[in-house]
DNA sequence: GCCGATATTGTTAGCGCTAACATCGCGCCA
DNA sequence: TGGCGCGATGTTAGCGCTAACAATATCGGC
């Protein structure tokens, strides 16, 4: 029985030798270090204290493929340079690493494809649950949660099944802000929006809603631009718009990033703002707060939804009943001196 | 033998069940999925068509457990809402995800103790490699990383031991952009500092060093703030800094938030960028170009940063030579209306 | 002092996969 | 035609851990 031994990463003490150091055997390694109280306290105490003169780390593989369960966590967000996603992370961190999770992270690029490629990658490690940005996946990504019954949670938005979510309303947000520029006294109400995902056209079915109730919808002011949003994007579109309608007298933009970057030209070009033009965003950034006018947006409790959503689903695991299936963290308006 | 079935995630499905459905054994579908070269065409084809047809998917675990290797690496970040950092990681992401390995992020919220607790604990997911932002890490980390022969790339700066790593001179950099302001005939130029980890603080030398050079330093004028950076900070330390020093010409701002605050608050008070007082920043975010006036920055290469590290990282994987130890990958001075 | 309940520790087997070695069959060359 | 080499596939064993069951030790009550 001599086999070469192989290479192999980690310190290669395994709990058998914790155990044997211990006089013990592996098994009640196991017990001292993941449930405690079945071991006494003397031996529990003598256990520890080799594991920590050893050196010894848990081979979380092998305690994987023996229990079924993974303490792992997918969470499946659209862009890691969208600073909304990452405070709702920081938000799920906030949760799941107190709780004994780890969680992985899949940027699916706001590709419905990528993520379901992901999905299935990220299923090898057997992920005990999954938190997911949005409602609208494929069919297929549908079919593998269902199927392999993987608890999930979807953030950002508020479903109409009845799948457990936790968001606002994007369209009442959109609706929102759009009122606001109409209170404004603003009748010429351009939408410019990018990168188009599920969330930019709620927040574009809102701003219709609240047009057309207000009798001035017009088509003609909607400026759609699938690529990703950039400042860039926002100077440009509003170069664009005003071309095309120099009767516009406000903007609601999609994003920060947009209205940023159309607030900066608009300064460029010594457009008053709010007087002439009265420009609105969303999300409310960091640096809507610090543009020259302060830029009027949306607030939205991004970090509460991810400790939410991550709560949410640390229930499902433990198979607690849900306090709530749904829940809607509502949004704020921010009116600063862009509007 | 008869064992109550275990509950458990996934398919259920093994690779023995491929095998059986295909008339091979399971060894030749793990030879099939991983190394095709060593399964005959036809037959490498048909069981491809078994695996899709019973949704297989592989254990990472058993995989893991069976072969030493976890195809997976570690990237240790300080904060997830640093525009900087996730640059870099996006720069990671392009290189690792088609070499078929899989990133844990581990984000020590700039702390050194929080660093190490994060190396201790992803430990167990045995990752291949590691990839650490700075070089200042604790002795136990350094320590694990030697013990366990952990391969390992250190990014944003450069080392002066023999260490790996790929970045730029922050003190060149810090100072490149002092000289800058000492061009434009200022001689009373401030440090706002924020945050004050160690890429920081080489700035603040290179400022140093710039300003000694010009013999006009004046310790008075380095403002340091160990809180973690913010655009209202940067507002907020530009009024005491006047307050104090009435007679300053020039700021050189640790990092772009601290230099947008100071800007708007500027434009706010009426201080004539950059005649009276001009501004330069660090990184080049998006947004610094987009405030008036526009900011002038040092751009850093972030997202090629973390492209070469892992790159760097994977030769390291492979065995291959490294192409090369150190690689200093520059910056570059945007100079803008605020200067 | 004996019985059973309870607390504590051990034994066995197997999670799903792959390294290492074994085997088989086929083609090629002398 | 025999033997050799090589490519293709199979067999065996075990990675490190834990669920389930087994075996003790301990203790109190009668």
């Amino acid at each position: 029985m001599s086999r070469k031994p192989r290479l192999r990463s980690g310190t290669g003490i395994t709990m058998h030798d914790v155990g044997q150091a211990a006089g013990v055997s592996a098994i009640t390694v196991s017990r001292a270090l993941h449930s405690p109280e079945r071991v006494s306290p003397a031996l529990r105490e003598k256990i520890l204290q080799v594991v920590e003169q050893l050196g010894y780390v848990p081979n979380r593989s092998a305690r994987q493929l023996a229990s079924a369960r993974s303490h792992t966590v997918l969470v499946l967000i659209p862009s890691l340079s969208n600073t909304v996603f990452i405070d709702a992370l920081a938000g799920i961190e906030s949760v799941l690493q107190p709780a004994g999770y780890q969680m992985l992270i899949g940027n699916t690029h706001y590709s419905d494809s990528e993520e379901l490629a992901l999905l299935r990658a990220y299923l090898q490690h057997s992920p005990d649950g999954l938190l997911v940005t949005g409602l609208n996946q494929l069919p297929a990504f549908r079919q593998i949660v269902a199927q392999q019954a993987l608890p999930a949670v979807y953030m950002m938005d508020l479903s109409e099944d009845d799948r457990p979510c936790v968001g606002f309303s994007q369209e009442a947000a959109g609706a929102s802000m759009t009122r606001h520029l109409l209170e404004r006294g603003k009748r010429r109400i351009a939408f410019l929006g990018a990168q188009l995902d599920e969330r930019v056209i709620k927040r574009l079915h809102g701003y219709r809603l609240a047009l057309q109730e207000a009798g001035c919808h017009d088509p003609a002011l909607e400026w759609l631009n699938p690529s990703p949003s950039s400042m860039q994007m926002g100077a440009d579109m509003l170069d664009a718009l005003l071309a095309a309608h120099p009767d516009c007298d406000g903007i609601f933009c999609c994003n920060d990033d947009l209205a940023i970057g159309a607030i900066a030209r608009c300064q460029q070009r010594g457009i008053a703002v709010p007087a002439q033009l009265a420009i609105g965003g969303f999300n409310d950034l960091q640096a809507a707060a610090w543009t020259t006018p302060a830029l009027s947006s949306i607030a939205t409790p991004r970090f509460d939804i991810g400790v939410a959503a991550a709560r949410l689903l640390l229930q499902q695991l433990n198979g607690e009943a849900m306090t709530s299936q749904k829940l809607d963290l509502g949004f704020q308006l921010k009116i600063r001196g862009s509007s």
